[in-house]
DNA sequence: GCGGAGGCTTTGATCGTTCCAATCTTTGAA
DNA sequence: TTCAAAGATTGGAACGATCAAAGCCTCCGC
């Protein structure tokens, strides 16, 4: 195979310089049009590409983006995450940026693979996933002054004492807070809730929405809770069920996750009752699947999201963070998709 | 912040020479051993990690493998896609090799993403998947000399007249020989089908399975089919459960998929049949949740045969293909698990 | 003591691109 | 016609690593 055509190439065809045919690529309006056009028209007879490699080690930015792609959890939610990985991935590919996974199974580990990616110029930035309360990873990334966004919010810890970093997250309030009142303005007044053990900041989120929504209509209803799992969900609701009066007397349940909406589905059925109302958490397949309502995360506003906080509305490349600047944060609001 | 490090840091440190210090990073035995211990130590003290780009340009190979991720599909079994592109990372990462993801709406969009990645030497090699009866993509591949493996075997098309590529699959036709023999050996001799409808490559397989494994017993037992999907998989199955006998005289169910198997389960349930023994395929969470049996698929072993056929057993790097040696691949046999 | 061989180390060149500073061309006005 | 200013183009240098070939030791054996 002949060697590929480099810019010098390019250049002797076109008639013009190197970096002629390099402000063309980079610069074009410095350019004038006939010019650029014979050079355009150059680069489309050798079939020329810059070659990546080079361009990176002259510029210094590798134009990629890095993300952590979590281990296989066996929950039904990764499926949220699946969705942001390929919405980003679309978005970036249209600035011109790239994205490269890589895979750790502790945060230490993922400190140290970031390491070798930042310190290798490999990558410009890093998108996070799954913060957690003492995170190490914000911390290191902020001193190492590496531009990230993290989806999922800061929880407590550090934060307070440094300012928070940029984050993009979906407003879980917001959209059980939605949930419910579809449920108290169509089903009746007793909206019950089924959410994770308290002390998990994404379900004391979402339960926060439901309550308020309550309290505004003037309104209650039974509060019932479950670790993730679908099995677990649907033992814990036939045992609730199995109680007088509890499935009667509810009219609708909201839930925290669509593992949980499906396990409180088949526990209502297997009581007797096939069409419990109820609402998940994600919109995964199975709530699809089984025709149960649940409200969407759209991944896809969160990954824009992350890419104009990383690389402003507009930007073709990582802008380097203003130190001086407050950090920024997007909350994105499901939207409820019914069944 | 410093500028960082750079081997001739390093060599001055050490006081050897540039040469040296890149002797000690990529052919340490070369290197008398007290050298390679001063190296190693200003190595460590100045915390220097090699400027990949730069390692790049020079070498001409990027250590990266592109893998494309398939649009979501809204299917339950993406799951499998999602764990081996994780398990590909691992094991990639383990051999010094990175994984870049790129997406495409088509196979021609997917050519065009290749092309750039490929001209501009970003990728030494390829991962695609979803390969189907006319892919354009391994021809192209194939044509530019570009390694690649794909996961999923060539079906039918050009490959006749030329030597197949190399490929990796799940050997459908085992996992659901095995699935029915557990069955005619625990459930009884009526073992049935549930399969897509004809002519898809991999859900004939599988069914050849199926029927290979009623034959050699002399047993029999019906079919059934759906299109993909757990909502029209249950409708398919409850329809035909409400013809007399059907559901009670089948000892078993074999299917093509997991969510024909939570279909089939459900429709069971919903006839008056709460534990129809059924086996699924793909292992997913739902079945998992649900505590129905499925093939799994390993995508574990997938990713580990599909890294050996690019790099070698032991390779640190992309060999290069021979294009005397007759193209390899990989039949990754599926274990049953039990629920 | 000398020559030679083997093995580690040194130096210069190179990969393909963009930056920099200087030069050349064009345009418009005096 | 000439000059100045603005704009476009040019060639040299640099990014940081590895390759290739030459150089320098050291250690043997004669």
């Amino acid at each position: 195979m002949a060697k590929p055509p480099t810019v010098e190439d390019v250049a002797r065809i076109a008639g013009v310089s190197r970096q002629t045919v390099s402000n063309v690529l980079n610069s074009p309006h410095i350019v004038r049009d006939e010019t650029r056009e014979r050079v355009q028209q150059a680069i489309a007879d050798l079939a020329y590409r810059p070659h990546a490699a080079a361009r990176r080690l002259r510029t210094r930015r590798s134009s990629t983006i890095g993300i952590h792609l979590d281990p296989y959890s066996g929950g039904i939610s990764g499926v949220i995450l699946d969705r942001f990985v390929h919405a980003l991935t679309e978005r970036a590919s249209e600035r011109g940026m790239r994205v490269l996974i890589y895979s750790a199974r502790t945060a230490d580990e993922e400190i140290a693979r970031l390491g070798d990616l930042v310190d290798g110029a490999e990558i410009d930035a890093v998108v996070i996933t799954g913060t957690f309360f003492g995170d190490p990873r914000t911390g290191w990334l902020l001193e190492r002054d590496v531009p990230f966004v993290s989806f999922g919010r800061p929880w407590g810890g550090d934060d307070v004492y440094r300012p928070a970093h940029t984050w993009v997250d979906v407003d879980g309030a917001a959209g059980t807070r939605t949930a419910t009142r579809h449920m108290l303005a169509t089903q009746g007044a007793r909206i019950g809730f089924f959410g994770w053990p308290p002390d998990n900041g994404t379900g004391d989120d979402r339960e926060r929405g439901w309550r308020e929504a309550m309290t505004d209509a003037g309104a209650s209803g039974p509060r019932f809770e479950a670790v993730d799992g679908l099995a677990n969900a649907r033992e814990v609701m036939s045992a609730a069920f199995a109680e007088p009066d509890v499935l009667s007397e509810l009219d609708a349940l909201v839930c925290v996750s669509d593992s949980h909406a499906v396990g409180a589905h088949l526990a209502a059925a297997d009581a007797g009752r096939r069409h419990l109302p109820v609402i998940g958490f994600d919109n995964t397949p199975v709530a699809e699947a089984l025709g149960i309502s649940s409200m969407e995360q759209s991944p896809e506003l969160v990954a824009a999201a992350v890419l104009n906080l990383l690389m402003g509305t507009t930007g073709q490349a990582v802008a380097p963070r203003d130190r001086d600047a407050p950090p920024e944060h997007v909350l994105v609001e499901p939207r409820l998709i019914l069944r």
